[in-house]
DNA sequence: CTTATACTTCGCCAACTAACGAATTGAAGA
DNA sequence: TCTTCAATTCGTTAGTTGGCGAAGTATAAG
């Protein structure tokens, strides 16, 4: 139960679900999902944080960059979750713009990307 | 997004998701549910009306009693979520427990159970 | 070694949530 | 009609959540 209502929550925040959905693509670098959700770096941050601890995402880090991705075990518990999370919302419009702004993200060179956030 | 994100709330609460399974067997008056949350009756009031909003859940008032049960229609949006939902606590043992003291309850009858939380 | 960079952690605040008891509603029963 | 009673709504309070900017951390570049 305790760790039912731990993954509940974490797919209970639409930026949360919306960094979920944004992950099916392959792995993102963290600026690229600060880019996707225009939120200030220590907010994404902190969703990050919750979507690890539910065991929802996984992080590596190389370099400079830390980079997010979905399980990589096919047969983590998380991956029921998951399933059901992008069938629930395949045909969600919020979803489909954020597969638009995401692609266009995606062809921006990581360098200029993360020199948009400093300001 | 909006009404995914409004079900994944209904269900982030353990006290919901505790009436929700308890409501696998059948329906219930709201008093049984009282007596199995312990919780006070407003408080349990508010958490029907959340699952009820999230369609989760069905009401059906008759006479002095109000019953609530799960979606009638077995191809309601909302069994994709209550499956999955049951799926996932099947082996929990906080709903084990919650089984054992509903069977309990059920068989208290409904005028000696109502005069319980009269005080 | 020093500076810059890409996050993360911390501290704070406004908004929301779950809990309660008190007051209200609406259907039965006297 | 008047009362009783199951349940809901209202008002309040303590605790949680999501947001931000500032400070901290670890790696890369100079």
């Amino acid at each position: 139960m305790n760790t039912f209502v731990k993954t509940t929550k974490a797919i209970s925040d639409p930026n949360r679900v919306r960094i979920l959905m944004a992950l099916r693509a392959g792995e993102l670098c963290v600026c690229r999902i600060i880019e996707l959700l225009q939120l200030a770096p220590s907010t994404v941050s902190k969703h990050l944080t919750i979507l690890k601890q539910a065991g929802l995402i996984e992080g590596r880090k190389e370099g400079r960059w830390m980079y997010y991705c979905l399980p990589q075990d096919p047969n983590s518990r998380a991956w029921d979750t998951l399933h059901w999370v992008f069938q629930s919302l395949e045909s969600s419009s919020d979803v489909k713009d954020d597969e638009v702004r995401l692609a266009k993200i995606i062809k921006i060179d990581i360098e200029k990307l993360c020199e948009i956030y400093k300001k």
